[in-house]
DNA sequence: ACACGGTTGTCACCGGATTGAAATTGTGTG
DNA sequence: CACACAATTTCAATCCGGTGACAACCGTGT
């Protein structure tokens, strides 16, 4: 997707050697279409497009919950784009500024895409000495014998688990765990903090409180 | 990181006459204990090292998380192997080809450190030597080992730690560790400190006191 | 529809940790 | 030396998390 039909040729060739799978557009409102038709793993836009500019396209993708996620590589002319570029506005993922090489972009296209597959893919299995935790046939193992416990005390054990090491809040739990509302007072993450203790059992070893802070999962 | 210990003095030389700061190994069991505990910014990175190969070093470094996101660049003999290294799979940042001259990595280690800054985000861990304040974690650490205190004085530390060489009045630490208000007496803070000062131990040597002003944190 | 067992959100209470401030002692500075 | 300010000590008030009890709620099987 660029203005420069040289300049696109050049990127594809480059893209395709390295065996990704490539579609171009013309224009800003191809370019649209088939990203919300293909939902591609990446694109890369430029800033500079005829009709509309890249910005305005990157804003609409960002906003369309088919290609929201999809992460933007933005190629700019000028070093003084950046900040809007990778700002909260724009959101682009990365940006590359012209004159580029293709083995630069092809490296940053590496980067995005190796960063989106091993990050995006919430892993299927926590383990932590003998402590399992299978998230998609939600079971919790000690020392392999299954521990029962409810709905929320495994999603609870799950938050905690997945971001094992850093400190959480109440309300933060209480988004997570509960999801938005919290119109549930915070000392009731107290309670089933508690519950998920007992019935773990040994493992609850893992479940730091940090007083005055919320709850911690140490492996 | 090299294997030819007059080549490591050569970059080293090179890169601290820049103005870098910098830490060299001599194998790679050492490069991965130092890479983890300090997080440089950057690493540059030998393929050929005794006993663990370059190529082994780097996947490790990426596999972990403390380690993950520190670029690399690959010190390489052979122009074959540039596409391994830049791949997927090892996903180092640069590569250069020996013979090299010094010019040449100080241009590449610019350029690399540059496009780092520039995604700047606000800092998870502060290091002052031996002194490691880990914010998510909420942990303090003076030479790898814990250092208990309250919320409250984790805060203060914090507040002064990320002003570091900045002198705060009382009435700036009243407003930022206790948030607006502020009916609390100024001189409460002066217990704190005495308290933080006292758990955290040698590494009160950074905690000064500004007499008629406030409180420095000094690295 | 109804009863049942399990789950969930609140609450009140307790003991210990934390905190703020007053009183006292120490220290640097003009 | 006297003064102002900081360090230290001490202590009571408060805060906070763990706990047990309980009622509301939900899904299920009858």
């Amino acid at each position: 997707m660029d203005d420069e039909p040289e300049a696109v040729e050049l990127v594809e060739f480059n893209l395709k050697q390295a065996g990704y799978a490539v579609t171009t557009a013309a224009d800003g409102a191809e370019a649209l279409k088939k990203a919300r038709s293909q939902t591609p793993d990446l694109i890369v836009l430029d800033v500079m497009l005829p009709e509309m500019d890249g910005f305005e396209i990157c804003k609409t993708l960002r906003l369309d919950a088919a290609t929201a996620k999809v992460p933007i590589i933005m190629l700019t002319a000028k070093a003084a784009e950046i900040d809007r570029v990778l700002g909260l506005e724009l959101g682009a993922d990365d940006y590359l500024t012209k004159p580029f090489s293709p083995r630069e972009l092809l490296l940053r296209v590496k980067k995005i895409l190796s960063r989106f597959q091993t990050e995006e893919k919430p892993k299927e299995q926590l383990r932590f000495g003998d402590l399992l935790i299978d998230l998609p046939r939600h079971i919790v193992t000690w020392k392999n014998k299954p521990i029962e416990m409810t709905a929320t005390e495994f999603k609870l054990l799950t938050v905690l688990a997945q971001r094992a090491g850093r400190v959480q809040s109440r309300d933060q739990l209480l988004r997570d765990v509960w999801e938005y509302d919290s119109l549930i007072d915070t000392r009731t993450v107290d309670t089933h903090m508690r519950r998920l203790r007992e019935k773990i059992g040994a493992a609850s070893k893992h479940l730091d409180t940090v007083r005055g802070v919320g709850y911690r999962f140490v492996e």
